[in-house]
DNA sequence: CAAATATCAGTAAGACTGACATCG
DNA sequence: CCGATGTCAGTCCTACTGATATTT
């Protein structure tokens, strides 16, 4: 069943990069966190919509990781009702690594593959998702 | 992030198949069936570890099977712990229909892909998960 | 006695719903 | 007044834990 199969693949994902994470960081924490270092200073809402993570719980995430001082949080002086989220120097260090780690999780996922072919699956992936 | 990206892309591919399936079905059941469809008449504990389903929820995924008469479930005479599953006719149906379904929502996930490249993700997929 | 199978009750985590205050 | 943004409390669903009865 081709979409159970996907589901698998997708869960295994996740399971697997969180288990990489440092404790009390989850996937969508990342998630926040690669997007931000593709375009930076960003308003919640929209990370919440390119993510598909829900409004209310990127509220939460967006804590966690100022807690951390990974990202940074300030009011928009163009739009106050936004907050503009930006990555800081310790953020964006812990995506280089994550980024890394992420790349050998995926190629061990897809260990059936060639790793032409294994390059080319996330390079297609990437661009389905938008 | 590829893990990520790879994490949400499966959550939507089951999300939708789900909403294919008739209300009460959730997408554990079709795995079951359609594991079935391979091979048939096993033990829910192989089923278990085939599908990744705790054999905990396997019990409630059979109950509800059952009592739709999509499966049959009888104890193994050879082994009385066993209960040994199999597919009925309308089982049979439904998991010919639903593969149909899933192949078309795989190709609806990958839109933002060309026709060609559809394919080939698929291909390479399906090669990578056996 | 020890291991395997199915079952059941309770728990943890993720994602969603609805309501609300603030601002454009 | 209306729509958008962020926030908060509560709910639902899924997957997991731990314990138990039965059988090999």
């Amino acid at each position: 069943m081709p979409t159970y199969a996907l589901s698998l693949l997708g869960r295994e994902a996740h399971d697997r990069m969180a288990q990489w994470l440092p404790a009390g960081l989850r996937l969508g924490h990342l998630a926040v966190l690669g997007a931000l270092a593709e375009r930076d200073a960003r308003a919640q809402r929209e990370l919440s919509a390119q993510l598909r993570i829900h409004p209310s719980d990127m509220v939460t995430l967006v804590d966690d990781l100022a807690r951390r001082e990974l990202i940074s949080r300030t009011t928009d002086p163009a739009d106050r009702r936004r907050n503009l989220i930006g990555l800081t120097p310790p953020g964006r260090k812990l995506v280089r690594q994550a980024t890394t780690a992420s790349r050998r999780i995926h190629r061990e996922l897809l260990t059936a593959l060639s790793p032409p072919e294994q390059e080319q699956v996330q390079q297609l992936l990437d661009r389905a998702l938008g």
